[in-house]
DNA sequence: CTCAGTAGTGAGCACTGCGT
DNA sequence: ACGCAGTGCTCACTACTGAG
């Protein structure tokens, strides 16, 4: 159903469509000053900059300002990514076709339906390639556009970007939050700070094997269905980078009784600050229930001397120092023996509570943020997906 | 015949599961 | 605790195709 006065138009009529430099034009060159910047699809959410000579060639591959970029191919194909100021100049490459808007069609318009479900929609019938998807630009070109007339266009775009101005703005909260958690941390955990009613006390220097039990884990037998599927929580590391809070409540897998009793995988309780010290070293979250996990991980079960919340910012703070005592050949990985030996300064129990008291806030303050942008961002898209489809007409 | 554009494959990397 | 096997992902090489 196409809403009255809108038209569905192919976005290589809305768009010049290109594909980027390909290897025969490229020679990579180590000093950034030698060459020019070559955008590729990791680039889209990370930086991961890699430069090439600037060959009268590459001429034809330079982003402008407007400028969409789409991932061309692999798992993430079809995601776009608008080319920020920064990048203006950059070159882009083979498997990041460019998308340039044509003046007929409201950019900001294009670029929020180009990230719409309708596009994805489309997209999935339009790769080819067995081996991993691929979007050829003729697939891209035949992206099927509504569109409605320009001035619905520019108010439709208009509605989105404040959306856009309010997601940034919160960002940005986000983001000093952040370095004032990093500052109180500083402050705080190496006592440079101190509370009035604890100047004067010592801190005194703990190894880790001090603050309680140090638990590993374990896999229980793949093979043996009985094992899994159960209803005691198992974590890999997985489980905890994915995590947006400090607390662990759930895990990808679960495992039966008899996989924790076959298995080196043991139970341990609410509190716990399950430690990553196998490839991903130094991630970790604080069990809010029994758990177990697998052989990738010490777990610290501590006495009833330390705070759970102050000893994971402790160590969240200093992770560099565990890190660097992990070793291995095929991936890194930080021994019982090591991780138990590491020190570190602490004061008393009840000055711990006073610090983690000071952080939760911190945190929380985070938190609040990371979900204000969140429902912002769920918000945005029930919009677009009105606007962007005509259900709902904006007044001009 | 040349060359730009296209399609497919595999190298290489990062990571995790699992056997020893 | 160690290291191999397997998986998933991106990047880049290479061969093919068709236009001029």
């Amino acid at each position: 159903m196409v809403p009255e006065g809108w038209s569905i138009t192919k976005l290589s009529d809305l768009a010049d469509v290109k594909r980027g430099a390909g290897s025969q034009y490229l020679t990579y060159v180590d000093d950034p000053d030698d060459g020019i910047r070559l955008i590729r699809i990791g680039d889209f959410l990370g930086d991961n900059p890699k430069y090439v000579s600037h060959t009268p060639d590459m001429n034809r591959f330079i982003l402008k300002k407007g400028d969409i970029l789409i991932a061309g191919t692999g798992a993430t194909a079809g995601i776009t990514f608008e080319v920020p100021e920064h990048f203006e100049g950059f070159a882009f490459s083979y498997n990041a076709p460019r998308i340039r808007p044509k003046s007929s069609v409201d950019k900001v318009f294009l670029v929020n339906f180009l990230k719409s479900n309708e596009i994805t929609k489309q997209q999935r019938s339009l790769f080819t390639g067995n081996a991993q998807p691929f979007l050829d630009t003729k697939a891209i070109g035949g992206f099927r556009i509504s569109t409605p007339p320009l001035p619905e266009q520019r108010k439709i775009a208009d509605i989105l970007a404040t959306w856009d101005a309010a997601i940034e703005k919160t960002e940005a909260l986000l983001a000093t939050a952040k370095d004032q958690k990093r500052a109180l941390m500083q402050s705080l955990l190496t006592g440079k700070r101190r509370f009035p009613d604890f100047e004067g006390q010592p801190w005194k220097e703990v190894r880790l094997g001090e603050t309680g039990t140090t638990v590993s884990g374990g896999t229980p037998d793949s093979t043996v269905a009985s094992n899994w599927d159960g209803d005691i929580h198992w974590a890999t590391p997985t489980d905890i980078t994915k995590l947006t809070s400090r607390f662990i409540r759930k895990t990808a897998r679960m495992i039966t009784e008899s996989g924790l009793k076959g298995s080196s995988a043991k139970l341990v309780p609410s509190g716990t600050i399950l430690i990553c010290t196998r490839a991903t070293i130094g991630e970790m979250a604080i069990a809010t229930g029994p758990i177990c996990t697998n052989q990738g991980f010490k777990n610290l079960v501590l006495s009833d001397a330390f705070d759970s919340d102050f000893i994971f910012y402790l160590l969240q703070f200093f992770k560099k120092d565990l890190i660097r005592y992990a070793c291995g050949s095929t991936f890194l990985e930080l021994s019982k023996k090591d991780f138990d030996k590491r020190s570190f300064l602490m004061p008393e129990l009840g000055e711990q509570r006073r610090i983690a008291a000071v952080l939760n806030d911190a945190e929380d303050q985070i938190a609040e943020h990371a979900q204000s942008i969140t429902k912002l961002r769920t918000e945005k898209k029930a919009l677009m997906q009105q606007l962007l489809t005509g259900k709902r007409r904006v007044s001009l």
